[in-house]
DNA sequence: AGGTATTTGTTCGTATGTATT
DNA sequence: GAATACATACGAACAAATACC
């Protein structure tokens, strides 16, 4: 007894260039993150979406890839594909597999730039930039959001020296990283990044400019990025609500052992 | 002008039940650990690969992906298959704290155990764990501390299969990881473990375990173990109060940057 | 226990699009 | 423009794991 899915949703590719299976996970994730699928329970199996979506199994399985890649669900045979999301499945983005996803990242988000000021280093600033007090320094402030996404995903603040201060001249809306700017603008080249991860808690202003709730749990992410001589580039702190964001990572073991 | 290429390789499947992508992955990344192919060179082609293995298109790149994902090769449309790295430098940055510094800093630390008992898997825990509700498993509490410490550093909860139960029993103090209990008794290696970090608050509960204040950041992180065959092995979870912990990494350039 | 249906995994074939030389 | 090489997409089939009766 088969049911007549008639409806068969369409498929708009936005921007016009993007793959279709590209297309198709953007749907599927923004499904999952927008709560249309309970963390732990069975989504629709790769039959139901080609039918739904009108596309070919393979470009349902290359969707659902990107989506296992990005830790949004797991598959197993015989059963399904289990949505594997903890908390409230509202927004909640992932994250970084390898270090070169690490910096490419941010290229499928949106740097809203906030503010940009001069600042003078005091020792609160300093213990938390690992630098001496009294430097001056070219501070950026920018909301990341994935397009389309009502709340942002992280605020950013970067700071470099006033030397490089011409690379944080971004548009509005950018999505290339400053660091990138700056190896291209001055010829220098990142050669060792430093990231120190941390916990701590929504204050007001945080809260306030996040869209979030104060006292809420975040994650702090502080990024040193150095050239050869060890000279320091740039340094990054981001702040990622924990609602929002889980930092992913894997680690496979070496082939050899025998 | 053909080049008549007939020799066509074997592609031995090891071990019988091994997919034939996974076997000409294997051979793919054996030949370019061993030297065969210099750093920066191009690979074999898709169609060369096909012709030469006896193997469709799919299987091909279906290997090759492996080898993307691993980050020995990248791929350009117009240009073919890079090889990048032959040893552990995988892409531009490379993590210096890789799997054996993250599996070896327990090794400096105590464990304390706290508790012992077998949970079954409710929704929740389920979603957390990625496993299937209804399941059963033997979970440890451990306290880890750093030897003269007087508070405790982490909170660890450590979930096993029923069948690993018996390399949980430690001594009330211990320093080696129940991962490595279960590699040594049960005959299983650790092949790959996937980290999950997000930040949380100290509830009452965890705050007086940890002797901390309950409202208190902390960096909750996830570890799953799999083994070759990509099952779970162990699952992980630790609380890192915020003002006692920080985790650090490091990222370098690749020497070859070109 | 056994058999069938479902679901994901693997593998073949084929065609077309896009980027580079 | 033509040739080459990877990327995307469709269709089809069988295998393996699991669920249901």
């Amino acid at each position: 007894m088969e049911i007549q899915t008639s409806a068969q949703e369409r498929l708009e590719r936005v921007a016009g260039q993007q793959p279709l299976y590209a297309a198709l996970a953007g749907i599927l994730t923004r499904d999952i993150r927008g709560g249309k699928h309970q963390p732990a329970s069975v989504f629709p199996s790769e039959k139901e979406l080609t039918e739904r979506y009108g596309v070919s199994r393979q470009t349902v399985r290359q969707a659902l890839r990107v989506l296992r890649d990005q830790g949004l669900i797991s598959s197993h045979p015989g059963i399904g594909t289990i949505v594997r999301e903890s908390a409230p499945a509202r927004d909640r983005f992932n994250a970084v597999n390898s270090t070169e996803e690490l910096l490419q990242f941010v290229g499928d988000t949106e740097m809203h730039a906030v503010s940009r000021r001069n600042v003078l280093v005091d020792q609160e600033l300093a213990a938390r930039l690992d630098c001496q007090p009294g430097l001056l320094l070219s501070e950026v402030a920018f909301l990341r959001k994935t397009p389309g996404a009502d709340l942002p995903m992280s605020y950013v603040l970067i700071y470099v020296p006033p030397r490089y201060a011409a690379a944080q001249e971004t548009p509005p809306v950018s999505n290339s990283p400053i660091y990138q700017n700056i190896e291209r603008m001055f010829g220098v080249r990142v050669h060792e990044i430093r990231q120190d991860v941390t916990a701590t808690v929504l204050d007001d202003k945080l809260a306030q400019v996040l869209q979030a709730k104060a006292g809420e749990a975040a994650l702090q992410i502080t990024r040193f990025f150095y050239d050869e001589s060890k000279a320091l580039i740039q340094v990054s702190v981001s702040y990622y609500p924990s609602s929002r964001y889980t930092q992913s990572a894997r680690f496979r073991a070496a082939p050899n052992a025998a």
